[in-house]
DNA sequence: CGGCTTTGACCGGCGC
DNA sequence: GCGCCGGTCAAAGCCG
């Protein structure tokens, strides 16, 4: 955590999480809507202020940083330093955002107006005395002082001195207000951020309860059957029946598999502004690539596909840090688990895995499968994915680690999950060591606003593990869900290291927006709801998430990916995640290895 | 032929 | 020390 990896908050960026700098400008948040004024102020902070965490602090940077008012922003600043008095020490950030718009995007073609203004003024005023008349709108402001009129009889130059220095005063003013009211649009900016994802969560909702009812009778009766399927060939294992109709069940290689996101296999180095210490944190406990630490620790060609994973018994740096790899080991075990209701053999999530073994599980006759990385060498990134034993058309994926390379947009909601989990892990604001429930508003609703799924946090497990259980349907009636009494509640405050939620936060608005923006183009699939006029681009979303739902024969499967998009942020669901090796076609030969369900995976 | 999956073997941690 | 178990390796085979 000390290692700069981005976990940390500054100042500024804590100022947001602060009740009085919530309330001071921001618009009102309903105290009982924590999670909705946690998002809107991390949408406000997060482009411009919130130290990005590990995932996207260096290899991230170019997603994220793709703002267009991010360069303008600068500029403007010091633009607006050069001809505006400095600002306070202590001047709120807000204000500085303020500046940034205010030079940026539409507003700067405003930005001439106000320095030619009052030059032309002057000149019309020394050019002709019959012109101080001329109503330029600034003279409002100019001609009213009764002293300056003395002033004009000692002689033109002085007066032009007066009139520059009275322009330059009302240019800043004109600045300032400008500026105060740019803070406010963006301010109204983010409410209507946060309505769009209110309004784009109960879009969700009702498609998937439309979805659902549809599928709510079929799928119950054949998800029975397949439970009983399964207990009857796990009774009968030893035997040779094979457990066909599970793969009777596996729909057929989705439709809209075809390849995407071309990964061009990014063979990154780590961002070189990072302490030499910074590293993954697999980095310290031998894990390391060859960009970070050269061929120090191995010797193998570089070509070798298990390159990328150096295995635990691989040696270890010399160097031991013994605090640094105690969090780096929690690093490495804490987990994230996403439960899905899906029959496809792997739920899609933007990633490109290789399957690198296959164990069956004490406790469970379905086959776990061990998934790594592969869109980049070296990333430490590794997948479980198992069948739940009481259900199995629940769809268990356990990942560990965090990515080092840039995400495809489709991506990015699990790697923030990732790093969310891991980040409130460590933190420490898990006081209790037997594991707590987290207020399922504040990490569902950041990492899936569409769900009003359930998080929990276990650090009873063998590892700490974050579980996202997507198997509950979302429930319409309760879109904004209230903190419980009993549940445990990590106000914004008690992140002290937790920079990824926030992140996360921030990273869900941001990719909301540009999803809306984004998929303007996509197709619609059929559906039953009716757009509104008004609301192009929102409603474009909600049709381009609707579509994909109806599209993936499996509901579950789907509003993850659609969800996934969304808070990734432009990838459509169907065409930027669906790369996963081997991913659920039913013509695969099952292996019908005699001791292990090899063929309910699908592989 | 390269990339991927399969699958038995191997290793380390842990409990007894 | 032994066995169990989870996790990983790597050779063999498959596939496009």
């Amino acid at each position: 955590m000390d290692r700069g990896w981005g976990l940390t908050l500054d100042s500024d960026s804590l100022r947001f999480f602060s009740p009085a700098t919530a309330t001071s400008n921001t618009p009102t948040v309903a105290a009982h809507r924590p999670p909705s004024g946690f998002l809107k102020l991390l949408g406000h902070t997060r482009p411009a202020d919130v130290a990005l965490p590990m995932f996207f602090s260096a290899a991230h940077q170019p997603h994220l940083g793709h703002r267009p008012s991010f360069d303008e922003e600068r500029l403007s600043r010091d633009t607006a330093s050069a001809v505006s008095p400095p600002s306070p020490p202590g001047e709120n950030r807000a204000v500085a955002v303020g500046e940034v718009d205010f030079f940026s995007a539409e507003s700067k073609k405003q930005s001439p107006r106000p320095a030619d203004e009052p030059s032309a003024v002057v000149k019309k005023e020394i050019g002709s005395e019959a012109n101080m008349d001329v109503n330029t709108g600034l003279r409002l402001l100019t001609a009213n002082n009764g002293s300056d009129d003395s002033m004009v009889d000692d002689g033109i130059g002085f007066s032009v001195d007066v009139e520059n220095k009275r322009a330059k005063n009302e240019l800043v003013q004109l600045q300032g207000e400008l500026q105060r009211m740019n803070a406010e649009n963006q301010k109204l900016k983010e409410m209507l951020s946060q309505v769009s994802t209110n309004y784009s969560t109960l879009q969700m909702h009702l498609a998937a309860m439309i979805h659902q009812q549809q599928q709510s009778h079929g799928a119950e009766t054949r998800q029975e059957h397949e439970v009983d399927e399964a207990k009857s060939v796990e009774r009968k294992r030893d035997q040779e029946l094979v457990p066909r109709q599970f793969l009777d069940l596996v729909p057929s290689k989705t439709a809209d598999n075809e390849e995407v996101w071309n990964s061009s296999s990014e063979e990154r180095t780590r961002n070189g502004s990072k302490s030499p210490g910074h590293n993954m944190e697999l980095a310290s406990s031998g894990h390391i690539t060859d960009q970070e630490h050269g061929n120090s620790t191995r010797p193998e060609s570089p070509d070798s596909e298990t390159q990328g994973w150096v295995p635990n018994k691989a040696p270890k740096l010399d160097v031991p840090k013994a605090i640094d790899q105690s969090a780096e080991a929690t690093m490495r075990k804490a987990r994230v688990s996403v439960r899905a209701r899906s029959e496809a053999p792997m739920i899609t999530d933007g990633c490109q895995w290789r399957k690198y073994g296959q164990k069956m599980a004490k406790g469970n006759p379905c086959p776990r499968a061990y998934y790594r990385c592969t869109m980049a060498v070296g990333c430490p990134v590794r997948k479980q994915v198992q069948r739940c034993a009481e259900d199995r058309s629940i769809l268990i994926t356990t990942y560990e680690g965090n990515h080092n390379h840039p995400l495809p947009p489709a991506a990015m909601a699990m790697a923030s999950t990732t790093t969310a989990a891991v980040s409130m892990l460590l933190s420490g604001s898990m006081s209790s060591s037997d594991g707590a429930m987290m207020n399922p508003n504040l990490l569902a609703r950041a990492i899936l606003p569409c769900s009003s799924s359930m998080a929990t946090i276990s650090a009873s497990a063998p590892f700490p593990t974050v579980t996202l259980d997507l198997t509950h349907s979302p429930n319409p009636n309760l879109p904004l869900q209230r903190p419980q009494p009993h549940q445990f509640q990590i106000p914004p405050q008690n992140f002290p290291s937790g920079q990824a939620l926030p992140q996360v936060f921030g990273q869900a608005l941001y990719n909301q927006s540009k999803f809306s923006g984004l998929q303007l183009s996509q197709d619609t699939a059929p559906n039953s709801q009716s757009s509104h006029q008004g609301q192009a681009s929102l409603a474009d979303t909600v049709n381009a998430a609707t579509a994909a739902i109806t599209a993936d024969p499996n509901f579950t499967a789907a509003l993850a990916a659609a969800i996934s998009s969304i808070i990734g942020g432009g990838s459509h669901p169907n065409n930027g995640s669906n790369n996963n090796n081997n991913n659920g076609n039913a013509t695969t030969s099952n292996s019908n290895n005699s001791n292990k369900m090899n063929g309910f995976l699908g592989n």
